[in-house]
DNA sequence: GCACAATGATTGTGTCGCGCAACATAAACT
DNA sequence: AGTTTATGTTGCGCGACACAATCATTGTGC
């Protein structure tokens, strides 16, 4: 297909996924930070950003977004609530379901804070021509469904709740 | 300073700006799941990770690289020994400092949970040319400086209110 | 319409990771 | 030598999460 010179393309690649764990830990770190500042947690804030992915929602199909389990989901909402972040408001057909969804201000606040890396993500992309952008988006799309299909692929190997310490060694691989 | 047209290079990068959360949001699920695999934590994982890029350290270095108080680094080494990931080995220099270093078990392990994720990334470096794959690496670089110096700018603005419970909102709102 | 099961959210209880502070040991300084 | 600093390890409390029980609401069979 492409010709790969050893020297030059390998030596680039190398440099890429060398380079994404290190990316991918300072986004966490900023993610920490900015739940410290907005005064949540970090779970909180990727309950946020889940909500604001997948528009508002119940709070069991929002812990099965997240990975959590309602009742955590419940304090969580509290949480977010006292932090002014999201609200309550109850389903007028299902008076037993409740919509979870974020505040005006919450919505500011986030974008506000991540307004900084945002910005110049777009910055740097305008410097991109059209068949960069595009090879860039395949990239980024295939590195997000590779994870996913990684996540579903372990998903489906074993189920190992909370174990106990006792059994720390769970297994060798099969 | 490219022309940008509002059809095809804007709506790619939008594209793409909508898919890093997702992508970054996978690896960390990912990364949770394979900590639970292993029988250790989201954050003893993120210790080898720190461990295996910047090698064999004390405990307060590790601390210090993952942003922990030595006191949790010196239980998380509890567990990671318990989980065969880690060794300590007395410095016979300084017999005050506890050198940590993966077991070479623990590597395998790793690498083997990271095995599928790594080889697909290669696989699928391997079909961009030597051009893309350094657009790449520019784009992967500066998103990675951009979150660390997002990360600079927020620990330089305010302090870290961590003890004060009182201090639950610590600014805007009223 | 009323009793029963089903669904959804919340709350009691325990576990465990983490930060803070006190402690033990070892090196460095005077 | 004695003192001070450095490094790693625990006692303690806080808080987030999982599990199970509880309450409220809806749907279903009689």
């Amino acid at each position: 297909m492409t010709k790969r010179e050893p020297n030059a393309g390998t030596g680039t690649a190398e440099r890429i996924v060398h380079a994404l764990p290190d990316w991918v830990d300072a986004i966490v770190q900023l993610n920490d930070l900015i739940a410290e500042r907005m005064g949540v947690v970090a779970s909180d804030l990727h309950c946020l950003h889940a909500l604001n992915r997948g528009g508002p929602t119940t709070a069991a199909v929002l812990a099965e977004r997240i990975g959590l389990t309602p009742g955590s989901v419940s304090r969580m909402i509290d949480r977010l609530d006292s932090a002014g972040c999201v609200r309550r408001s109850p389903d007028p057909r299902d008076r037993r379901k409740v919509l979870i969804e974020p505040t005006p201000e919450g919505l500011k606040r986030i974008a506000d804070y991540y307004a900084g890396l945002t910005d110049r993500t777009h910055e740097f992309l305008a410097t991109f021509d059209d068949a960069q952008l595009h090879s860039l988006l395949t990239f980024v799309e295939a590195g997000r469904e590779s994870a996913r299909a990684e996540v579903a692929r372990l998903r489906a190997g074993t189920r190992r709740p909370r174990g106990g310490p006792g059994s720390s060694l769970p297994d060798t691989r099969e």
